[in-house]
Formats: C-alpha cells, sequence, structure tokens
DNA sequence: TATTTATCTTGACACTTGTAGAGATAGCGA
DNA sequence: TCGCTATCTCTACAAGTGTCAAGATAAATA
C-alpha cells in the first residue's frame, strides 16, 4: 500500500488519535498547513480507498475513521523503504546522522545506550 | 528542492559512483528493477533540471554527471522530513525501530554505543 | 568511407497527487 | 416543523511521476 506524502501525513494523525473525523483531522492540520476542509476530506477517502482507514463509527451525519493497521507496523516497511532509498540501505549511515544532527538529546544519548546494551545482554 | 521517489534512487547511485554516465546508472539500477534505459535517461534529466544533478564531463557522445551537492547535505533534511512525516518528529521512536527491527547487526550495536558514548564525553 | 551502434533528444501518455469548489442533505436548534 | 449549518459527496484540474518508443546523430568500426 502506497500511501502519498500528505497521505502518510494525515495517517499520521490518526495514529495520534485513532477514531478520528474529517473536520477534527482537518482543525488539526491546518496547524501546520493552510488546506481547506475538502482536500483533508479527499485525502481521507483516498486513504480509506486504499485500505489504510476505515469507518468506525458515526455520530449524526459524523463520520469516524480508525487506522487499518498499528502504526508501527506501518512504520517498519516505511523505514526500511526510506533508509534503501536515502541512505543506501545502511541503517548505520542513518545512525550517524541522527547523531550528528542535534537531533538527539543527551536524554536520548542516555536511552539509546541502555537500549543497546540491554539488546546486547539478551543476544 | 523536491525529489520523487525514483529520482532519490538514481541520485542515489550518484551519491556511490560521482561522475557517471545514463547509460551506466542505467546499467546499475537494472540490477534491481527493470526500467529501460529511456526511462533512467529522462529521471536523469529530470535531476538536471531540478538542479541535483549537473554535467561534469564527456566522452565521445556520453554524458558524465556528478551531484552538485553531498551525500549529506541532501540526506539531512530528507531525514528530518521524515522524521516529522512518519515518526510524528520524534527521533527517539525511529531509533527503536531501527533497535526493534534486526536491521542492526552486533557490530553496529557496538559502533552505535562507542559514539553515544563518545558524544556523551564531550558534552 | 560507409555502415553499424551507442547514446542522446523529443514527445507522449496514463496514473497519481495536491488542491478545492459546488451542490446535496442530514441533523440540530429555534 | 422549518430553516440553518455542518458535513458529506462528487467532480474537476493542473502539475508531477513513472514509463517508454521513435527518431536523430555522433562516434566507432568494418
Amino acid at each position: 500500500m502506497k500511501l502519498s506524502e500528505f497521505e502518510t501525513e494525515v495517517l499520521q494523525v490518526f495514529w495520534q488519535h485513532p477514531k478520528a473525523s474529517a473536520p477534527s483531522v482537518h482543525k488539526i492540520i491546518t496547524n501546520n498547513k493552510a488546506v481547506t476542509y475538502s482536500t483533508v476530506k479527499t485525502i481521507i477517502d483516498r486513504l480509506e480507498k486504499k485500505g489504510a482507514l476505515q469507518r468506525v463509527d458515526q455520530q449524526g451525519r459524523t463520520i469516524f475513521y480508525a487506522p487499518t493497521a498499528s502504526a508501527d507496523s506501518m512504520r517498519k516497511p516505511m523505514l526500511n523503504n526510506f533508509i534503501n532509498k536515502v541512505f543506501a540501505g545502511d541503517s548505520r549511515l542513518l545512525m550517524n546522522h541522527l547523531l550528528e544532527n542535534d537531533s538527539l538529546s543527551q536524554d536520548d544519548l542516555d536511552y539509546l545506550n541502555k537500549v543497546a546494551n540491554k539488546n546486547k545482554a539478551t543476544e
């Protein structure tokens, strides 16, 4: 199931708010980006058609949607694809970027250390 | 400069082989994917038009291209965009996936540990 | 030199994506 | 009950994307 940039962004909102309606997602999206309700609704429709969202409830005229798969299970192949596409399939290269950028706080690094060591212990 | 999926893939090849020609890139790409020379050349043309590639040499009729920017400098914003789009801007979430998947070897983990610690020391 | 061949250029096309307006209509409040 | 309003549905369109064939032509080779 191939999703476009914007479709991914919208699905993202649903990962954060499972069971959301088009109007509410529109409100959230508009925090970052100026788009009309129609646009967001179209994207939701496409996500539904692609099988990434499903209707799970209805209140009045308002339809509520939810992701059909967990964020984790969708992120996995996306990450893989990204690593292949941008980092020549080399996760270590990605890590390096993560570490070089200031994107990780000291806290993150500590956390990283802990997990990396834990993995080591259990192998 | 926004690049499409396939454009990114092709640019990737140039990061690995700076100064490459359309025919040679075509050969490389066809290892993974069945596409004609024309298709690859079109993508290269578009990358040139977008300013990601430039002509740097010519031998006979064969034109050689090279990336206009370093892999690193292009990867940075791409990674950022990806983290925002798929991981809600949370790099830690990304790391978790990296660690959970078997995408990292023990060797990678050791390496990770070393770097994370080094960063710690210098902060 | 004449011919073959490799490479480039151009044009094309269907599909996807981002974007949104117009119109229908169900439900809520007066 | 009746009109207003929020929400949905439908339709549309320009630009971007993946894909390639046909034709031109320069260079290599016979």
